[in-house]
RNA sequence: GCGCUCUUAGCUCAGCCGGAUAGAGCAACAGCCUUCUAAGCUGUGGGUCGGGCGUUCGAAUCGCCCAGAGCGCGCCA
């Protein structure tokens, strides 16, 4: 495996620093600011100065001048007030662009440091649907979890399903409100259950007492009475089948379909150690632990309720120590909507003091809420939530209408159609949710994930369907690839950014952030539809000509693919569109 | 009340460990399909980066103040 042209360059300039005696540190280069000035850019000068105490422009005359000397480098300036601006040589670009297409990573280092990291999704609850507000973990947890793949750690992911708090009791007692007693649990299905947890929920907001029971039972549930826990079994079961259906459908994998519930066990263990520690106290009857107050002020965590249920906070602090024990997790990553911060700092703080997890990084990752036109957190017209499936289908009307009918175009029926359609209406729907950094919210737009042009999922489909089409002709014709030659402005551009995909990952991988592959992914699929419409393949007089562009074409065909992977896009092998 | 986050083009958003001329998409306008898929390409117009003060050779980016918005704050999860 080769290093990639920015890691090259890097080297050259780490190099000359340490020839010249700077620090190694500011020896960086970054991709221009300024492409019409040069590839890549050096601002080490500029902040050695200020420890130097020397002329900016002086110390990188100095560096320059070294590194003119460089037979892959083509031009060295010093420009404003000390920004080293090179240029490469073509034959240095073509070069590495052949070393990467012949690299199954494309030229990804595999991280150093490999870690077991635990992702937590912040789990759905038992009886009720996806929404859009499951969305964005389900959808950027699984870009994480690819992209911590990718770089070589180990991943493993936990639904960990909201299988064990007051809603359970809700429905238990819904159920006996209703029924007069628990017989017919077995006959419900999802819509049944849904609905009565809707019904429960209503009535324990409207009545004081009906809400005590519910919690009464969730408390009796929790202490293993056997005929909750029975009808429980039977709730959780048929609530799991449903949520996988909709996450496969976006593609979501969980090693680990745990919840709530498997923590009880260790929720006991957790309170005698907080005990025993004298870190706990009894307060109105429940059980819980002060933390130190800095200038934010922290709310105590209560550990068991004064009814003798166990706090949801507890429950989390519990699967800390289950991960770090039996999961030997180095990282635990959770995946949670960012109203929730408080809610973490207080579980790690409790962490810390209990020593549960004295080496493993535990981090929340939390992402924006989608809001509607007032800024406020998205409601559907009465006041509910919208529905993931709802949402996905109506993407998928709008693509179904684009496409041909079954029979209009050759090699396609109607089960083939319908996969293209799926593929690009989730495309659509990911790329939407994900084009942004995670922790910033947006506005919810109908419209916006029924959208194909653009900044959009399907523009990178696109691209990628068009090489494919390139190359099955090219194939055809027995035309095969050759060695890169950069002769065009619009090659070079696209030759630049392939070749920066490595540190795009890494800074994905560091960050935890898919909008860093997203906007790299758009950006080299723009490029490449400019080189598509000013290098032609198929229909160039010049051989070597036609066989370099090809050679480029599908190193930018792999690398939108790896990227749209890293993101859980699928990458449709063609796109068919209707006659007009 | 306290805390956290935010305010950038008509709209939706990038950029923020200080750096050169603040970028995309959409919308608008003008072009490009006898040539590898027009879900595309090329070009034009559009911004006192909420306001003020400060630090700095240099601030959308760092600090303070003000205005506006959103979110969160012990027995729901």
């Amino acid at each position: 495996m080769n290093l990639t042209l920015e890691k090259q360059l890097c080297l050259k300039f780490e190099n000359i620093f340490k020839n010249l005696g700077f620090d190694e540190k500011y020896a960086f280069v970054k991709p221009s600011d300024r492409p019409d000035l040069s590839d890549f850019q050096c601002n080490g000068a500029l902040a050695l100065s200020k420890i130097l105490k020397q002329n900016p422009r002086a110390i990188g005359e100095k560096i320059a001048e070294q590194l003119q000397k460089d037979t892959d480098v083509e031009s060295v300036s010093v420009d404003g007030p000390g920004f080293i601006n090179i240029k490469l040589k073509n034959a240095f670009i073509a070069e590495n662009m052949d070393a990467m297409a012949k690299d199954e990573r494309l030229n990804c280092a595999l991280t150093q440091t490999p870690k077991t990291v635990v992702m937590d999704f912040g789990g759905p609850n038992v009886a009720k649907a996806l929404h859009v507000g499951h969305l964005r973990s389900a959808v950027i947890g699984e870009s994480i979890r690819r992209i911590l793949c990718f770089a070589g750690h180990k991943v493993i992911s936990d639904v960990h399903f909201g299988d064990w708090g007051t809603p359970m009791g809700m429905i238990l007692a819904q159920i006996i409100f209703e029924d007069g007693n628990l017989s017919k649990v077995e006959t419900y299905d999802i819509e049944a259950i849904s609905a009565i947890y809707k019904r429960a929920n209503i009535r324990c907001k409207e009545d004081e007492k009906a809400a005590e029971t519910a919690r009464l039972m969730t408390a009796q549930l929790q202490n293993g009475n056997e005929e909750y826990i029975k009808a429980w079994k039977h709730l959780r079961a048929v609530s799991v089948s449903a949520v996988k259906q909709n996450y496969d459908e976006l593609n979501a994998n969980f090693d680990l379909w745990l919840g709530e519930s498997d923590a009880h066990k260790m929720c006991g263990t957790i309170v005698e150690m907080a005990q025993k520690q004298g870190i706990s106290e009894v307060d109105d009857g429940a059980t819980i632990i002060r933390l130190p107050q800095t200038n934010k002020p922290m709310p105590p965590v209560i550990l068991v309720k004064s009814d003798g249920g166990f706090g949801y906070q507890l429950t989390d602090i519990a699967t800390i120590k289950m991960r770090v024990d039996d999961l030997k997790a180095d990282e635990i990553i959770y995946v949670v909507d960012k109203r929730q911060s408080l809610h973490f700092e207080q579980v790690f703080e409790v962490a810390q003091m209990l020593g549960l997890a004295p080496k493993t990084e535990l981090k929340h990752i939390g992402f924006g809420t989608v809001n509607g036109r007032d800024g406020k957190p998205f409601k559907t017209r009465d006041g509910g939530v919208m529905n993931l499936k709802d949402l996905i289908e109506l993407s998928k009307d709008k693509v179904r209408a684009s496409m041909p009918e079954a029979g209009e175009v050759e090699g396609y029926n109607a089960k083939e159609i319908e996969e293209l359609v799926s593929q690009i209406a989730i495309g659509a729907i990911k790329f939407q949710d994900l084009k942004n950094p995670a922790q910033s919210g947006y506005v919810f737009e109908l419209d916006d994930f029924a959208k194909f042009d653009g900044k959009t999922g399907p523009y990178i489909q696109y691209a990628i369907a068009r090489i494919n089409s390139i190359l099955r002709k090219a194939a055809a014709n027995k035309l095969l690839e050759g060695r890169v030659i950069i002769s065009s402005e619009d090659e070079r551009n696209l030759a630049l950014k392939l070749a920066s995909f490595e540190s795009n990952v890494l800074r994905a991988a560091a960050l935890k952030e898919p909008s860093i592959i997203a906007d790299y992914a758009y950006t080299l699929a723009q490029l490449f539809s400019t080189f598509y419409n000013t290098c032609p393949i198929m229909s160039t007089e010049d051989k070597t000509t036609a066989q370099s562009r090809l050679k480029l074409a599908r190193l930018v065909r792999d690398v939108l693919k790896t990227a749209l992977k890293l993101l859980g896009i699928e990458a449709p092998e063609a796109m068919l569109k209707s006659k007009d």
